[in-house]
DNA sequence: ATGAAAGCGCTAACAT
DNA sequence: ATGTTAGCGCTTTCAT
């Protein structure tokens, strides 16, 4: 890489000179510009960002904590992130905490030696189990300012993005409910997570406003399989002619299982889960789905980060920003 | 963040006696190591990242680009290069290229700037169908390796970390021979990749080893229906008994479809295809999947590409190393 | 209009 | 055993 003190030797001049022509300093003459910027361009010369942060006490880098990459959802708010962040010029530094609770720590500590201005992350799954804090507080009262979304800390004070989890399910079950159904199943796979209760509970107040119905819930572990598990459990209850999946793969699983046993989606039985719409369409019929709006999730975590960064002295109220669910009716629903 | 300053001030040292304190130096007497790094211990010191690349000319860090992050594959190797740069005290700074050659450059360009000591990325699609590669040799000439993996620029010279994809598909589809299936069809969404190709010719030379066989090839385009060209692949063509999927969704989808169609598998057809563990889940029976070790690749490309950081001095030749696909036979083939 | 110098936080060669 | 100094690449204030 050239830097500014190659330049101005060999164009004999002081490396302040150079740096205020690059600059477009009013200072310079009009014929030094000229002949800096020339060289520049024949270098290729691009400031020396790591000089640059130094300077400036700033990254212009974000930290990014991700519990899974290999969840889809996870994954689009991700790509979400980047873009937006790319877009503000910023870069992204990512984590993978594995949903681990020491992982996070470990990567905010690392983070958190000037690599980066920011967070951007999503609890881990043993963080909310353990109900952890103290590092993100830390962190933030370090001064490096922090975004949650989707499982998000509720009682550390910081910006965060959520969906309307509860309200989703509630809605969506209210949807079976105007079919007609009878015995809607709720299938979940993360019930340990905040958004997963948060879906149950939609649930189960859906049902319960009726007074003759009652809820019927399947709990999916990480170790069981997860095929056998929803074939069996749709078996052994063969009135079931509802399912609400709580997880992105618990609806696309319920159809399969449920064709296999012989029923008709959605004559016999509707169904309507969280997918993303390449998801969506592993299953004949496809699925109705929930959708998350995952890169929306994103691109606004990264806005409010951005926007913080940038206005630090203002010190502004945190914000809970949150966004809406759609529900995609599509083959699995009447 | 506290600075050696700050901590000389308060212990009236000089900087250079902290730092050499911490940094356990013979030089300093063993009293004053002790009061150092309890006042360190006490505020947390901790060395700023920048700091350190400025003065060492070096960032640990790497730039991985990857043309798409919702493609379960790609993130499966990001995770990969994730843990085992972690593992060896790298950070990665992600970039997404979306496949376009435009951003692939940018992402190049803006990490060069001393943000990164090299490389890890994926060429995006249109990189292949252009068959640009200037910019990655700019990017090796200016002191910044580069480990391609899964698709690569065959004449870059660079380390690089592929998969045997034509051996994967000649394997599979030899399999489904020896199954004495005799109408096999191939199904893709990756005609245009460098991989794909690789895929479809060892489809291909399996197929034409026998005199009376020929090749039936669906291409899938990315604004197709995939559900509903399949399914009317599988209709117009009755005879077809067997398949070979060349991408992560096509699979998945032609058992459906088949099943949809009134069709039993794997009695009636035999599906081979590649798939994830998690997607291999989405149909009944389970596809017969093409497992690409995605892991091991993310591992290794970040193995290698910090391997040759370390020995930047030796000159080493570059290397391409091949990981070996597994067939995981499950219940849609006999 | 141009240059010298200080300083961001750190390390290390070189005094003392 | 401890301190002084220079320097990584850059910006910016303060001379000239």
């Amino acid at each position: 890489m050239v830097t500014l003190k190659q330049l101005a030797k060999e164009l004999n001049v002081s490396i302040s000179t150079v740096s205020k022509a690059l600059n477009n300093s009013e200072e310079i003459g009009e014929e030094t510009v000229r002949r800096v910027k020339e060289l520049a361009a024949l270098y290729n010369y691009k400031p020396n960002k790591v000089a640059l942060s130094l300077k400036q006490n700033k990254t212009k880098t974000i930290g990014v904590i991700i519990p899974n990459i290999l969840n889809h959802f996870l994954a689009k708010v991700l790509f979400g992130i980047e873009r937006e962040a790319t877009k503000l010029g910023y870069n992204i530094i990512t984590c993978i905490s594995n949903e681990s609770l020491e992982k996070e720590k470990e990567s905010l500590q690392i983070l958190a030696n000037g690599s980066v201005d920011g967070f951007i992350l999503c609890v881990a799954e043993e963080t909310q189990i353990k109900n952890e804090v103290d590092h993100f507080r830390r962190t933030i009262s370090q001064g490096l300012p922090i975004v949650m979304f989707d499982r998000v800390a509720h009682d550390v004070m910081c910006d965060k993005v959520i969906v309307d989890d509860f309200d989703a399910t509630y809605r969506a079950t209210k949807g079976l409910l105007a079919e007609n159904r009878k015995r809607i199943a709720f299938i979940s796979n993360v019930d340990k997570l905040s958004v997963g209760k948060l879906r149950e509970r939609g649930y189960a107040k859906a049902i319960l406003e009726n007074h003759d119905m009652e809820l019927l819930h399947l709990s999916i572990k990480k170790k069981d399989d997860h095929q056998k598990k929803v074939k069996s459990f749709l078996k052994k209850n063969p009135e079931i002619d509802g399912v609400i999946a709580a997880d992105s793969s618990s609806g696309i699983i319920a159809i399969n299982a449920a064709i296999n046993l012989g029923k008709k989606v959605p004559r016999d039985m509707s169904v309507i889960g969280f997918a993303s719409k390449g998801d969506s369409y592993h299953a004949f019929p496809k699925l109705t789905t929930i959708r998350q709006h995952a890169k929306v999730i994103g691109a606004n975590a990264a806005e409010m980060l951005i926007h913080r960064l940038q206005n630090m002295h203002l010190n502004e109220d945190v914000k809970t920003k949150i966004v809406k669910t759609s529900l995609i009716k599509t083959k699995s629903t009447l």
